[in-house]
DNA sequence: AATTAAATGTACCTAGCGGTTAAATTTATG
DNA sequence: CATAAATTTAACCGCTAGGTACATTTAATT
């Protein structure tokens, strides 16, 4: 499993290649894992270095010491799932489907992204202080407020959301059940068992949120699966 | 603010109680603060023991090592948590007005326990690997179930609630917002701001998960803050 | 080709921290 | 009073892990 010495030796090479940005890339990649896996103090510098195609000389050379690259890794995860954010567009629905869109492009993107989920956990651990000091990451969020507050605003306009809908207490309560839904379930599975974390309680949870709101939000919503 | 030396000197005593249930009190109680700050890998064994009123030797001398200690403080904030749920009487009310009551309380509870959330949030990083180990913690959380599934019988019978309505559901939904509330407010403020999380917001979203649980339960519901 | 700065490798340092040892002392108990 | 349990004190140990020193190699520049 560890002695492939055939082509090149991967091992106590002499030579290589000037690549900042991929090893970069790289040494991010691990850190990733390794900080969603165990946290700023779990994480070890030694077993990231090890995990990574180069040295922990590079780690500081290039991140400056371990909170440096905590940060670093903080902002990749806030920016990856604003990209995927970004990606997903409601304009050409009406404003109960664009909603109910939202609801359940959150859910799932949330259930798709343990690292992202563990690692703003852990942030929260630490009373947001890495988050705070980064300047990239308060700004990133609002897309999310944005394309909810255009919703609203739409629904408010044909009369059909009702006057009260807000967009930032509606974000608080979608990421509330996406999120939770993810991150607690290790001790909800150890004190009720993991039937509600596999198919099909899983859909079935999403549709149920969804529904709930949508009639919280549209005039008169009735769902069909309230039976 | 530490050199009170008049009764007894509270440092280098030659006087001291026998008193081990004291002395394990002392040291959980500490210990569960210094675990809620800084995590398991986080916390100093060496800090704990210097803000108790008792020595390094005998956290091992009690609780044998670190991760020991860890367990029995995450065994105490459950059992405090279930202590609290068990006080709960909502037998004398009818349905509706006993889950709303179930649904307050516990959003209460979670804000008034940040103790509690660290800590869970602390052992779901760990993947619920001490929780698991733990014999007393599984049948702990029964008791909120139980409460719940007998309000859901109460109200199927009476007529009030709908059919699917299901208590393991209902949990995981009100733990939720009950619990993101309070563990991602730190992440959540550095985003969007702390309003959300001061009075008299938080009044307004208790309000409202209320009514979206009624009315994903309750037959006709209609609350009266959907303006 | 010589120069130079960025990029990389290797070995090392050191403080902190989990955990232990050992002995003395005090309190409770039968 | 003997004995055991509880407690104190304080030094100590070993390793881990964050961080650094210093030499070396590569690539760009002139």
């Amino acid at each position: 499993m560890d002695g492939g010495a055939e082509s090149t030796d991967n091992k106590r090479r002499t030579s290589w290649k000037k690549d900042p940005e991929a090893v970069k890339e790289n040494i991010l990649a691990i850190a990733t894992e390794e900080f969603a896996a165990h946290g700023l103090s779990g994480a070890n510098i030694n077993e990231i270095a090890r995990k990574t195609s180069t040295s922990k000389r590079m780690i500081y050379y290039y991140f400056g010491d371990k909170e440096g690259l905590y940060c670093k890794v903080l902002e990749g995860v806030y920016s990856s799932l604003r990209r995927s954010e970004d990606l997903l567009d409601v304009g050409g629905l009406e404003p109960e489907q664009a909603l109910r869109r939202l609801v359940e492009a959150t859910f799932d993107a949330h259930a798709n992204a343990p690292h992202f989920i563990r690692l703003v956990m852990i942030e929260n651990i630490h009373n947001g202080d890495y988050l705070r000091k980064s300047e990239i990451v308060p700004k990133l969020n609002r897309s999310i407020i944005d394309k909810l507050e255009e919703v609203c605003a739409r629904g408010k306009a044909k009369g059909v959301f009702r006057k009260g809908a807000d967009a930032l207490e509606l974000h608080w309560l979608i990421s509330s059940f996406s999120f939770y839904n993810v991150s607690n379930r290790a001790t909800f599975s150890a004190s009720f068992g993991a039937s509600i974390f596999a198919q099909p309680r899983q859909a079935i949870l999403k549709q149920r949120v969804t529904d709930m709101i949508l009639a919280a939000v549209v005039i008169g919503y009735q769902p069909d699966s309230w039976s």
